[in-house]
DNA sequence: TCACTCCATCGAACCGGTTCGAGGAAGCTA
DNA sequence: TAGCTTCCTCGAACCGGTTCGATGGAGTGA
């Protein structure tokens, strides 16, 4: 069942079949129905490795994604499926890199041996030797995310700074003077991971803008880890009447914390920060947040690569998002003094 | 750099090299260093195309998953993850294939196509056209979960009929006497998705068994859906006491619709279900309930495919996993009379 | 020194597609 | 009817590996 065989049911050569299934030339209505009815009796698809030598095209794209040793994050799940559907709408099919502990191992895999196309990067440092070796490689590759030195490379980012000012400024106005900001894991921040980063910098500075007391957090991706940050917070400081987190798998620690404190949220204490739609609609009260649009971030990131990929000389383009607040349920005016 | 350059430079023939990278047959010691540094020097890697079409194997296994239109569960990403992290210690690579609408065109494009060497389906309906095409096919596949007929089939399942009876059991030996049965979204039971009917099936016979009251409800994949779920039970049968729910996604939303209508988790109002563990973690009070143990079913269906994949005429083998009941915070005895 | 074995290596064929140049048949013009 | 297009099809080469049978040289024993 292979294109010889189809060559030989219809009576024609190996090439013609070919050029009647990719179109390449034209091929007579006569011949093109007579190896077309042949090629659905039995069934026939061309082999992808075959054409993927031929060729040189995988019609694959790897998405490079963090090992699951810490758990996976909502948003990560959300920017797999976007990707994945995004992906499938422009006839590429999807493989799946661990960038785990020898990242270099996977990397070599897809690049090396030539399994994909293009590769998408997930959970960008600032600096980031992935992105890099890439960048120098010249081989076609989208981050979601941006290093440090974004200029000239293909991204699709999201404006963690101004997020996270965006939530300063609406505690600010809201009239809390002392508010704290939970991080992602302490480990995440040290190895630079972006979000993290200018998550924290964009908090710093607002606060410091609008005058605000304010302490930092790094917290583990689970609840446990946000239930004991929030003792920690009210510890520290409990006079804090406001958080703002850019953790979204400890957000239901954070505020069952905040329960066990006796603070009600949002009469007491008020909690925002970045987090997904559906993750911050899933919390009581809903949470008020700068809704991370993961979903549109992974078809862009698609859209930016296939571009990439249809056009090699194509110079750099980017998108960065910076989505509003959406005001929910989880923050109030602060009752101190 | 191809296997011929690095022939050509090792002046030896491209069959001697191919020798010393596989050890299928002797290489001597002189020879082989001579290749092996010509290749570190060039950073050489084999096209993984052109070997997986000499020798007929892709070193890639398919997951077939469902569509990102609804939703994805925390459940499914998990085994995601799992599976990629367990493929990735045999050496394979994992590739996504959305079942999406039309299913048939992206199996056609796993199988027809030869991308991958073995697929693990994910979703099992009770009667599923996609198990039993492959089945006919003789082709490797493992199924996370069990048809109506699991016999002769591989696959990892979770033994959904006594995991719901295990909840309704608890909350009878509570005392509840009036309960309700959350279930995935009606769409997925009508299409007889496996876990929906199965749970509701053990949930139904258990609850005759002990001799309630029960009702039993679908309910959208999000919170929102949750609420008004909820909402429904109680406008329904406000004396009901306890509800069962297999779903994960809606579990915010049944939280949220309990508090607003007054019921105190667990003092008024007893909530357990089938649910993996860190999500059931993530509500408060955290949420008693049969753990799925979806990590563990990813791996094991990976050992399966591989097993399956290196010994082709093995007999048909299965897991089916029934995880107890871990007891949180979110069920106490009943109140009622 | 010859015959025999053993070992390492080579060349060629093959996997299943794509693509290029060539060429035959049909149609048109002169 | 010769000459020129145009259209369609064919054969061969190629992509980059793997694998089989053959071969040459070194080593051994008689």
């Amino acid at each position: 069942m292979n294109i010889g065989e189809i060559a030989r049911r219809a009576g024609v050569s190996r090439s013609t079949v070919s050029y009647a299934l990719s179109g390449k030339r034209p091929v007579s209505d006569d011949t093109r129905r007579k190896i077309q009815q042949v090629i659905d009796e039995l069934g026939y698809r061309p082999n992808a490795s075959a054409r993927a030598l031929a060729n040189g095209r995988t019609n694959t794209i790897g998405l490079v994604f963090p090992p699951a040793g810490n758990h996976y994050t909502g948003m990560q799940l959300d920017f797999i499926g976007s990707v994945v559907e995004a992906a499938a709408a422009y006839d590429y099919d999807v493989l799946l890199s661990p960038s785990g502990v020898d990242s270099d191992r996977s990397f070599q895999r897809l690049l090396g041996e030539r399994r994909v196309d293009g590769a998408i990067l997930m959970e960008i440092r600032l600096e980031d030797d992935r992105v890099d070796h890439l960048a120098e490689l010249g081989f076609p590759a989208v981050a979601i995310g941006r290093t440090a030195h974004p200029e000239g490379g293909w991204w699709v980012g999201l404006d963690h700074t101004a997020l996270a000012a965006a939530c300063v400024h609406h505690l600010a106005d809201l009239g809390h003077r002392r508010i704290a900001f939970v991080n992602r894991p302490e480990q995440l921040l040290r190895s630079g991971y972006e979000s993290a980063h200018r998550g924290l910098d964009g908090f710093t500075k607002a606060a410091a803008e609008r005058g605000l007391t304010v302490r930092t957090y790094c917290c583990g991706d689970d609840a446990a880890s946000g239930q004991a940050c929030v003792e920690q917070i009210l510890h520290d400081d409990p006079a804090t009447t406001a958080l703002v987190t850019l953790n979204e798998a400890a957000l239901g620690g954070l505020y069952r914390g905040l329960a066990q404190a006796g603070r009600h949220v949002p009469r007491d204490f008020s909690v925002t920060g970045v987090v997904a739609s559906r993750w911050a609609e899933t919390v009581t009260p809903q949470l008020t947040a700068a809704d991370v649009p993961a979903e549109e971030m992974g078809r862009r990131a698609v859209d930016l690569l296939v571009e990439r990929l249809d056009h090699p000389g194509a110079p750099p383009r980017h998108h960065l998002l910076a989505p509003p607040i959406s005001l929910r349920a989880s923050t109030g005016p602060s009752t101190a003094f």
